[in-house]
DNA sequence: AATCGCAATATTGCATGCAAAGAAAAAGCA
DNA sequence: TGCTTTTTCTTTGCATGCAATATTGCGATT
């Protein structure tokens, strides 16, 4: 009657969920910039299956907050806003709080010893800015997340972590080091000591200062009115 | 280029959505026991549609976590074990307490008016102990996260929601008030009167009286082999 | 008599096809 | 010329059908 135990198989069997996860794959990198069509037709095609699989792949994405699926008229890439932004740092500051918490105590030497050697290896990169000193700026929230055990906490961290990639991407400025190896140290050491209301405190610090950094200024205007009607008002269309 | 700022629409319009909301709510109303088999053909025959669409709604709801999708087998209600259940909680208290951080200060008098009548309302169905108490309760919760005014924060909260009810459902004692009217009374209160450090301690609490009431035994077993290994030990097979 | 293997059955995975809603383009009117 | 209306065309919404995979029941074998 129940099902086996199998949760969530390591690699995605089905067409579906391949081209579900090649298309988020797309969106997160920024192959797929926000606002874009996403045709089933185009979809289908690029990856050799019927429309089927591209329709079902775009609905799981629009649950996820990816995709906004209008009905009769398509999907679109998702194109949060600047308080869109804002709002998925607040919740991404919430998860990796509780992530902190929930982390003190759970450190073992095996696991600080893996900790220190990330960021070491961050700090290595920290002088470039390119996409993979990015990545692994990342992958260390991620990796806290994963070490807490605690499956629905990883996957909110995981989306948050991407979201805000998205969101840099669209507000940040260019050539800003988003996550510093430093403050990352801080919170490691934190952990390790076991003080939890530090670490706490020092994770809220670096993601409100990563926040701050991209969404103080609106660099680009998100959708066409808001630009227009800059430029709208001072015209007299009579 | 870029779609109208519509998002999500009020009403579902498509049947796949349709369908997938209804499914939802059953599973939230504990109308589908946690494990159970939920075929396409049946669901498709039961709103009357092709299994396409129930096909559909099937893998949005996975995306969801409410159900289980096995290649080649089936869906399945999901069936989250103890542990799961804990990691379901403690997420969904980080985020209730930064939603109700985020309202201290938003709060006027319309919406004063409005949360006391909810509250009103929840507490004159407080003695039935029925699905539409359950739902009342849940929707109190969602009401809050709507008033943020964060769509990522709204959605997170509706997830965990529902999956808590699901974890309730499974492991809660079967006659308690998952919700009671006068903790949230007092967390509405707490938000009028501006005081945020109160309304976060309150809603902290308050999920975390919810989660002890149902998670410090476990009722029922998930998994039939965790219940068979009992009785198991104890046969001689040969 | 219990176990293994095989066939029959049920259910999923996926593609195709048709109808309808929207968008774009062309024609008609002021 | 500019605006409305109608027509065409593209794209989505959905159902059906076929192939593939897992499950169940039955019979053969040891």
């Amino acid at each position: 009657m129940a099902p086996e135990r199998t949760k969530s198989a390591g690699s995605p069997r089905t067409r579906t969920e391949k081209v579900h996860h090649a298309l988020r794959s797309a969106i997160i990198d920024q192959r797929l910039a926000p606002g874009s069509r996403l045709p089933e037709d185009a979809i289908g095609e690029s990856f050799g299956t019927s429309r089927t699989i591209a329709r079902e792949a775009l609905g799981r994405l629009a649950v996820e907050g990816l995709v906004d699926l209008i009905p009769n008229r398509g999907a679109f890439v998702a194109n949060p806003s600047l308080e869109d932004g804002r709002g998925i740092f607040t919740v991404r500051r919430a998860l990796e709080r509780a992530m902190v918490l929930d982390l003190v105590g759970k450190i073992d030497v095996t696991i600080a010893a893996r900790l220190r050697d990330m960021v070491a290896r961050e700090a290595a990169l920290a002088a470039r800015n390119d996409a993979e000193a990015i990545r692994l700026a990342g992958e260390f929230h991620l990796t806290l997340a994963q070490l807490t055990g605690n499956p629905l906490l990883l996957r909110y961290v995981t989306e948050t972590v991407s979201r805000c990639s998205l969101v840099l991407a669209m507000y940040g400025r260019p050539h800003s080091a988003d996550c510093g190896a430093r403050e990352h140290s801080a919170i490691v050491e934190a952990l390790i000591a076991g003080d939890a209301e530090g670490a706490a405190a020092l994770m809220d610090q670096h993601l409100a200062e990563v926040a701050s950094r991209a969404l103080l200024s609106s660099r680009v205007e998100k959708d066409i009115r808001e630009v227009l009607a800059a430029y709208a008002k001072d015209i007299d269309i009579g």
